[in-house]
DNA sequence: ATTTTTATTTAGCTTTGCCTAAAAATAATT
DNA sequence: AATTATTTTTAGGCAAAGCTAAATAAAAAT
């Protein structure tokens, strides 16, 4: 169907679009995909070419419906991998992703409809990021950032925005995992950093980890 | 570590190796892999200049020791790939190959780790090939193919020799399948069909069909 | 309204893996 | 042994996906 440099930039356009609210920039796509500039613009052509993006010179892209569609199905077997590795496979939450990023390029509709089935139909992946079905559609969960929280606010860990290696591995080393309770006890007004408690104990975190930590409150 | 082309041809030449005494030719390369002589050469070159094969112009191929290595751990994990979709995802067995063609690529020592401790350690894929451990040995069944028994022998079905999805078809329609006890009543001299007993029922069989299947006896 | 800076595109080149057609080597026949 | 047939290699090209450097458009600053 797709080779897998275009699929890498379906993916890649869709995450960007998300926070984007016009056409996403040739820059933004080359900085993600860590490629140039023109190699963007002459694959954003072919992507136009094939309908799966709409594109006009100098003014960014946006993924047509069949752009989107083909972008959330290599995201479910995406998210879909992660939980196959993380349940059956004991690996651990920092060590999924770029396994996926292999596996997702898979080609068979009998293997992702067995494998989710398998998986007993998971609707979130490890990093707490919703799956989508067969058919695109996923729950958008209201969550809210950590650094939004108040002091004395009460909310649980849902997910978390930066799902490199190095902050999971922060994550672990601190007990921050999906699930847990968390407590704001202080907000420092100068730097925005945070008292919490979680597990019973108490930590200081930045803001910048704070603001890639999702809350459900 | 490799490419995709370069895995595929050190996995056809290490078949073809099995078969030829001699150097594999570049003609048999180019039929197996559906390619072409002058791609065969090519590709050839470039294997003996990386040291995973030897070759010397018009005399054929052989892997090296590194190359044979590479070989047998893409087969291990095509054959774990089969035995994984047939245990846990419900493919039957003519219908794993394809995907495990495209599995078997996927670069990670933990995955492979893992997915032969999550599938216990199994010794045989779903065809009844071996499969190769972590450092490339595998226990070599002493087989024999059906076409070489004689009336009044008893053997079991142990493989396959042709793993192609119309013949298994053509052994699930008849009842034929690993673990079968066979029993040779009677062999035509003039075209070497044979009669056999299998799960109670007689059956008669074309060379064509019994050259495919191997016994243990 | 210019000028300067930044972003984007175009032009031209590279590598990988493949192809066709022609040339050369090897194998098979006569 | 010479001729013919087959196999293999070489030469020259093509498409995909990337890159650098130069040209052009858009945005920002003066
Ligand atoms: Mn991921
Ligand atoms: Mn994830
Ligand atoms: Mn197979
Ligand atoms: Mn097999």
């Amino acid at each position: 169907m797709f080779s897998l440099s275009e699929e890498n930039y379906l993916k890649a356009i869709y995450h960007l679009e998300k926070q984007a609210d016009s056409g996403v920039s040739t820059n933004a796509i080359a900085e993600q995909m860590d490629t140039k500039a023109s190699s963007v613009t002459d694959m954003v052509k072919k992507l136009s070419d094939k309908d799966l993006a709409i594109y006009r010179k100098y003014q960014g892209v946006q993924l047509s419906e069949a752009g989107k569609q083909t972008a959330l199905q290599i995201i479910r077997k995406h998210r879909l991998w992660e939980v196959f590795l993380v349940d059956k496979l004991n690996f651990s939450w920092d060590e999924v992703h770029e396994v996926a990023e292999q596996l997702e390029h898979i080609k068979s509709e009998k293997l992702i409809t067995e494998l989710d089935k398998f998986l007993d139909f998971p609707k979130r992946d490890p990093h707490g990021d919703p799956i989508p079905d067969a058919k695109g559609n996923f729950q958008v969960a209201n969550k809210t950032l950590l650094s939004n929280l108040e002091i004395g606010d009460f909310g649980k860990v849902v997910g978390v925005k930066d799902s490199s290696s190095e902050f999971l591995k922060y994550l672990d080393k601190n007990n921050i995992a999906l699930g847990r309770e968390i407590h704001i006890l202080d907000k420092e007004k100068f730097d925005e950093s945070m008292l919490v408690e979680i597990n019973e104990k108490q930590l200081r975190i930045s803001p910048i980890v704070s603001s890639n930590i999702y809350i459900k409150s």
